[in-house]
DNA sequence: TTGTACGCGTTATCAT
DNA sequence: ATGATAACGCGTACAA
């Protein structure tokens, strides 16, 4: 058998074997049942089933001038983080009747914009996006349309948006209150170029503003670019450790740095919690590298969620409400990577 | 400012902009230009710039009866897995000039259907999927349309589909002879229920052929169901471990059994490497569990990418095409949980 | 309560 | 080489 490519039925079809007319039938398939006889609703619904008729959502969009889709930009789809969050985005639009159109930009400033132009040409409801620079001309026009916008962890100014994320000072201060109290002196906060991301500022500064704060502490932090083959992080926790004449603990700015310090760490053969190790973004493996690290969790499904109920609200609700920001704060998962040995 | 909803343009205003009929700018963007005038593509070129004009896919699509979307839909999104593939997939459509429609069924039966007739709705112009149990009804009628099927890893009967995915029994015999040739003699394989993929059943029945023919090797093979607070996974360890007089190693037929297995071996307290310990793909983290995990890693950009090149040559090629398997075989990467010590 | 007729933005057919 | 027009599937103002 060749493909038959049998057409997907039509209203019109529908119409016909019901023997009503195509108005009707897209009454009953719109939010107009109630305009409906009983004896035509049973009809319709008879026809449809007998067609497995499925209203065709792009002519629908086509009218309305605008779709049944919901635009997710991830600046790093391989981030187990990213996925997560992603998750809970995808399950929260199911359930509301609308769909998926997603986009790794792997943090390319070029390849946002190029997925932003596609997904503005769809007409996409609304937008979650893990922006990776500056506001784009792309971003720019979006918000200027009134597509409703929701930035995930990283904001941007001049952009008018909703932001949900993590409360990253509160995070830090929880971060450095544990070192603190477990007894560490020294921390070396490890993190990524922060130009890209508000959220990679944020948190530095917040740090630093800590170390400069507190008496008790000395430490230093430092950027890095993660990469392959780069042994950046491995030299400068080198140092840190030669240097160091107090405990000292590390504290990682997201699981990607997490998983190179825990490299470096095992190369330079020093035992977790000798050396404290901590890290922001619970990963599943967290647990099982003895002795365990101790990591601040985010809570990721719900931070998904959140992005898509505001969409939402500003879909259904009135233009006039100004920009609101979700902070959560993060949970700390305790693990023996913080734990200096009985001595 | 308030809502301003700027309409994106129109290929009529463009074409009233540039003094032309909407004929000659539809040929302009589509794939006609050279039967356009110089002077006309310059002078539509420029309108179009001005008006900042893109082309509306939805139209598109309604007038083509077949979208620029290709539909991927996913059985565990937080499959670090499934996910690589997945970005292969994203990538490959994006060099096309195709967009994504992701959907996570979560292994749901239900949720696949419905996500199936809503792919099926936006009429993309092929899925890519990873099958979760029966062939649905929904799956059929894709097949039966003619639109092109690359089923991922499991394969289905009954459906006209490419496959793409890991060879199964290849992946069997290098985990055997790896753990044989390592001297270990007891062999304990640990999947997931089979009903559901093919891949769990063809990895299932390989291992049990390899331990009937090898009289060298001894062993068991238990499927069982991967949940929170389950502890399966853990008394089948114990009794195994108890009853073991030889050598003995574990092999795990996924990720998420991995990393199962190596927690309830750490609550068993026992070494990695006393106890082999091998897994069916390489996650980041299975260096960094001392002394490593050793693993069999699959290709999976290629895999996306292959899925998608199929997706391709059937689009533009020629209906009458016979189902296509490809079946990369998966790369050993020894680490020290395979590892005997020496004594 | 039900139906007629038009338009959403695009492409294909047919003419010029 | 270029343009007028119909049609894709749907929603809706308007009429009945």
């Amino acid at each position: 058998m060749s493909a038959p490519r049998l057409r997907p039925s039509t209203i019109l079809e529908v119409a016909q074997e019901a023997g009503v007319s195509k108005t009707s039938v897209s009454r009953y398939f719109g939010h107009e049942r109630d305009r409906l006889s009983h004896d035509m609703q049973v009809r319709i619904a008879l026809a449809a089933n007998r067609l497995g008729y499925r209203p065709n959502p792009m002519a629908r969009s086509l009218k309305a001038g605008q779709s049944q889709l919901i635009g997710m930009l991830v600046a790093d789809i391989r981030n187990p983080f990213s996925v997560a969050v992603m998750h809970g985005v995808e399950q929260a639009c199911r359930e509301r009747g609308f769909s998926l159109m997603v986009g790794n930009t792997d943090n390319d400033p070029a390849q946002e914009r190029a997925h932003l132009s596609l997904l503005a040409s769809y007409r996409v409801a609304g937008l979650v996006i893990n922006v990776s620079g500056q506001p784009s001309q792309e971003l720019q026009a979006f918000a200027a349309q009134g597509t409703p916008l929701v930035l995930l962890d990283r904001l941007l100014g001049e952009v008018e948006a909703d932001v949900v994320g993590l409360d990253n000072a509160c995070a830090i201060d929880i971060a450095v209150d544990h070192l603190h109290e477990q007894g560490y002196r020294q921390l070396l906060y490890l993190g990524e170029p922060p130009q890209q991301a508000s959220s990679r500022q944020l948190r530095l500064k917040h740090f630093q503003h800590r170390l400069s704060r507190d008496p008790d502490l000395d430490g230093e932090a430092h950027s890095l670019t993660l990469q392959r083959g780069e042994n950046t992080l491995y030299e400068v926790l080198r140092r840190f450790l030669d240097k160091a004449d107090r405990p000292m603990a590390v504290l990682c700015a997201n699981g990607n740095v997490t998983l190179e310090a825990v490299r470096a760490l095992q190369r330079l053969d020093t035992p977790l919690g000798e050396v404290g190790l901590m890290g922001i973004d619970e990963l599943e493996w967290c647990s099982l590298v003895a002795p365990g690290i101790t990591t601040l969790a985010q809570p990721t499904e719900a931070i998904g969620r959140t992005a898509v109920e505001n969409l939402m609200e500003r879909l259904n609700g009135h233009p006039p409400m100004p920009p609101r920001r979700t902070h959560y704060s993060p949970q700390l998962v305790p693990r023996g990577s913080t734990r200096q040995r009985a001595s």
